[in-house]
DNA sequence: TCACGTCTCTACCATTTGGTAGACAAATCT
DNA sequence: AGATTTGTCTACCAAATGGTAGAGACGTGA
């Protein structure tokens, strides 16, 4: 592979409308229209739709994983400020990338060994945020429960967030940039306030 | 129509599979084979796909409705009680049918024609949330923000819980009666703490 | 008995799908 | 220059898709 910029155009426009339209109902030619290029194209960069699909996911974990690492680093003790952070971090592709989100929440439609690839890129820093989550929460500064479903109900609610604009649309929200701050600031509130420590 | 029995085989078929593999990719056959009958037959009781889908959405409306709207007149006058009495009326489909919030969340996915289909469906029993969420913290009995995001993030929280096992198990869960449980108690706390006054 | 409505079926059809085979041009190496 | 690799293409193909046309089985009312 010496011209890669064909297949990280292929690899990005897939991860659009896998995201946005469910990996099932997009195909290669859907793909390879998007693109500007035939779909033999995409067969020649990616041997097969499946193995597209694990390469769009790979593409789709390097994008979070960075973006998560950064705000998990970020500065500041205290557990509220540094959770609000990921959230804020999580919540970024919303606005950027819509598809990204939407792309992560598609795992549960696809077999085994395109869940057990994606769960294998993102298992590391899952786990680092649980564990985070039960030593804050063993120091006291958060509220206690179980870190680990805490962890997926803080996933579920920021991802459903992002991923379901038409739901929220349904709740009376506006989908624009102040509508979106909005959201974003009800989020987080409502985040800081399910783990305030009793 | 005298027998509908076949028909409302196809409607609960359907919406096992739409809300379990995702509308796009469940084709008339698939259906058919899983009700033991021909693809004509489908195309006999629904006059196209199309028209399948907003039949199946309805389904899926009616039952969500009946459960909620009984929730929602239960007994008590503390709201956190009664919130609680919603969450785990929308989390028993969960359980007991899971395909069914994991169709409601496939609307993003649809047309706008399927959409504002099932908006009209939901939006009566939205509104009446909405402005019991309003009303309540106006009395400052639930911590007060903004009511419709926060019906919407309520949603998304105990949806994304319901239709992401896949994703939970990522973050360690099992899936199991009793994992079930513990998530639901650790979803109620979560709620709880999220809506608590200030 | 006979006509009619109900229900499911077989037989097709045009289109779309993922995928193979191989032609062809441009760049790169020897 | 000649050979080879790289990248995109055209030409196909078998299977699956949503949908049409209409036959036949079944019961019901006149």
């Amino acid at each position: 592979m010496v011209n890669g910029s064909t297949r990280i155009r292929i690899l990005d426009t897939a991860l659009d409308l896998f995201g946005a339209r469910g990996v099932g109902t997009v195909s290669l030619d859907d793909i390879a229209d998007a693109v500007g290029v035939r779909k033999q194209t995409v067969l020649y960069w990616f041997k097969s739709r499946s193995g597209l699909i694990d390469a769009v996911l790979d593409h789709a974990a390097d994008e979070l994983l960075v973006v998560v690492e950064a705000a998990i680093r970020s500065q500041g003790d205290e557990p509220l400020d540094r959770v609000d952070a990921v959230v804020c971090a999580v919540f970024r592709p919303v606005v950027r990338r819509p598809a990204l989100l939407g792309l992560i929440r598609e795992v549960t439609r696809l077999d085994e060994s395109h869940i057990n690839h994606l769960r294998g890129r993102l298992s590391i820093v899952v786990e680092r945020c649980v564990s985070y989550l039960r030593s804050e929460m063993e120091k006291g500064r958060l509220r206690t429960c179980d870190p680990m479903v805490l962890a997926g109900l803080l996933y579920s609610t920021v991802s459903g967030t992002g991923t379901e604009p038409i739901v929220l649309e349904t709740f009376g929200w506006e989908p624009n940039a102040a509508g979106l701050r909005q959201v974003r600031r009800e989020l987080r509130g409502f985040v800081r306030a399910a783990l305030q420590p009793n």
